[in-house]
DNA sequence: GCGTGATTACTCGGATACAAGATGTCCGAGTTTGAGCGG
DNA sequence: CCGCTCAAACTCGGACATCTTGTATCCGAGTAATCACGC
């Protein structure tokens, strides 16, 4: 029960990716210089944020990765869902005639979790060099 | 990052000995058989919980596991404590020099899962049979 | 009836096996930029 | 100076290799209750 490390990638790429003023595409040896990783590992993990709509892939020379369009205000969630699957981190494996009342406690702290993820916005950190609350 | 199963099975064997009434040992074979696991593996679960002085050992003969003195007050938070360790579920595995502002906010999102499963007891789904909140 | 030993029913702990997922590497294919070269 | 070609710089995607961790099994050791046996 631990956070992967591409999740970790993914998040500063992306916080990086922000950072940058201009429109103009990353590469990934770039981004992987700067985390200490492999390039080629690094873009598989960026590959899995484009497909989930959250930046664009620009091929060919001077190419890399870019924001989408109005994807400023990226929630951690939203990366999280994209590296981690979206699935419950908690399912009570018994027979599923009766509802398991632990699983419904864990899936309720699982919630509180993911609401204080979603509400995060990677650009605050840019901006205001602040965490929220 | 996903809880493990083994959580589950911890969950539940307590949940069961807290509603034994009776201070009688209860058996691995018997939680086991209930759950559909092997004994041999749920007895590594069960040590865990003793090690971490949540639940008590009888050996021998009639023997099994049985609650400790004042522990019907479990939380979902002790056992996975116990289970999964207590370290962060997140680390940001960059120079340590400069706080990284990331890893502030995952901690902060988990410690409002922590927060929920903290105060739910396990007695309390046996007692009311409702789930708090 | 009583004490002693053997058997039985348990847990405990380590060693081991197996599977799955995370992590990381390599290479071929496609794509765009830009430079070089010939007209 | 213009257009064509070719090389270089990229990402993309799949196929591997490796490593860690979760999951599970097996067996010997220790312990306590119970049973059997003999006195």
């Amino acid at each position: 029960m631990r956070f992967s490390k591409a999740t970790n990638y993914a998040l500063h790429s992306m916080l990086f990716m922000i950072g940058e003023a201009s429109n103009k595409p990353v590469g990934v040896q770039y981004l992987a210089e700067k985390q200490g990783v492999s390039p080629a590992y690094l873009s598989k993990i960026l590959t899995k944020l484009v497909k989930a709509g959250l930046i664009d892939s620009v091929s060919g020379a001077n190419g890399g990765y870019t924001l989408g369009a109005q994807n400023k205000d990226v929630s951690f969630l939203d990366i999280i869902h994209a590296i981690e699957g979206t699935a419950s981190l908690f399912n009570c494996c018994l027979d599923g005639k009766t509802e398991c009342l632990i699983q419904k406690v864990m899936v309720s702290a699982e919630q509180a979790m993911e609401e204080r993820l979603m509400v995060q916005k990677l650009v605050d950190l840019v901006d205001q060099k602040a965490v929220g609350k």
